[in-house]
DNA sequence: TTCTTGACCTGGACTCCGTCCATCGTAGGA
DNA sequence: TCCTACGATGGACGGAGTCCAGGTCAAGAA
């Protein structure tokens, strides 16, 4: 994730001990943690950490395309770094769960033209929901 | 929407004038209130009304699979009572207009057996997002 | 029609998630 | 080393949703 730094870097951010810190937090391709629990880790790593910061810090790599928001259930968002690479999530209805998936075929092609009502359409984010092995 | 009111009265619910004027809001098919919105307008009908009572309804509804739950962009989720009819959702992102699509192809049969980590699938939600006609 | 009772409604307090803002601190260029 | 604009802080705030104790009423029984 250190490349994640230097991408930021590169877009003339200040590479400061939070940002590297929740940088570190992110580290790791099937993770999908919420704000509050980035902000744990984070403070355990560099205790005086604060929420808004982390909140920040996740709103600004979110709008830089680096980390993808996932909202699974109406409750607190989650954040994803693996954004550079496309999938969609399934999650457990159950536990809360979410494995990151590769469906074949292509859903953007599955929406007629008269289905589209005029809209141009740029995204499709599609979710899975079931039960995971262990709540079966 | 009357009929929603007897197949909810066929399964031992109790019809109020509370529980009355919150499905006349959520009748019609392509509607979709936040709970606030449904509370606004049920007020108008019955203005003693209570946020808690129009939050139970709908999450009553929801669970007995009468209504669906549209959790759109993380803020407030929305109440869609076209829940029998199989569809996705296509949203602008600028403006929150959300519309009723019904994409070609099964998703479900796209997620090989392989991506499914042992969990048993039951469920797709595919959302569509780009710019409504009068937002490009 | 009246009675009875448990399901339902109410409103206000509370929690959780997230944002805002004034002020202080500091990364990094000169 | 110094400067300063960008970033961090934390506390107040706001929106969405839940909870609860007590009052109300739909609908079956008589």
């Amino acid at each position: 994730m250190s490349d994640l730094l230097e991408r930021l870097r590169g877009r003339g951010w200040r590479v400061t001990s939070q940002r590297r810190v929740v940088a570190e937090v992110l580290d790791g391709d099937h993770v999908h943690l919420t704000a509050d629990e980035v902000h744990a880790r984070a403070a355990h790593l560099l205790p005086e950490i604060s929420r808004a910061t982390v909140y920040n810090t996740l709103g600004e790599m979110v709008s830089l395309g680096e980390v993808m928001e996932v909202s699974t259930d109406g409750r607190a968002k989650r954040y994803d770094p693996n954004a550079h690479h496309p999938h969609q999530h399934l999650i457990c209805s159950n536990c809360g769960t979410i494995r990151d998936v590769h469906p074949s075929g292509n859903p953007l092609a599955d929406l007629p033209q008269e289905e589209r009502f005029g809209f141009t359409v740029s995204e499709v984010e599609v979710t899975y929901r079931g039960l995971c092995p262990s709540c079966t």
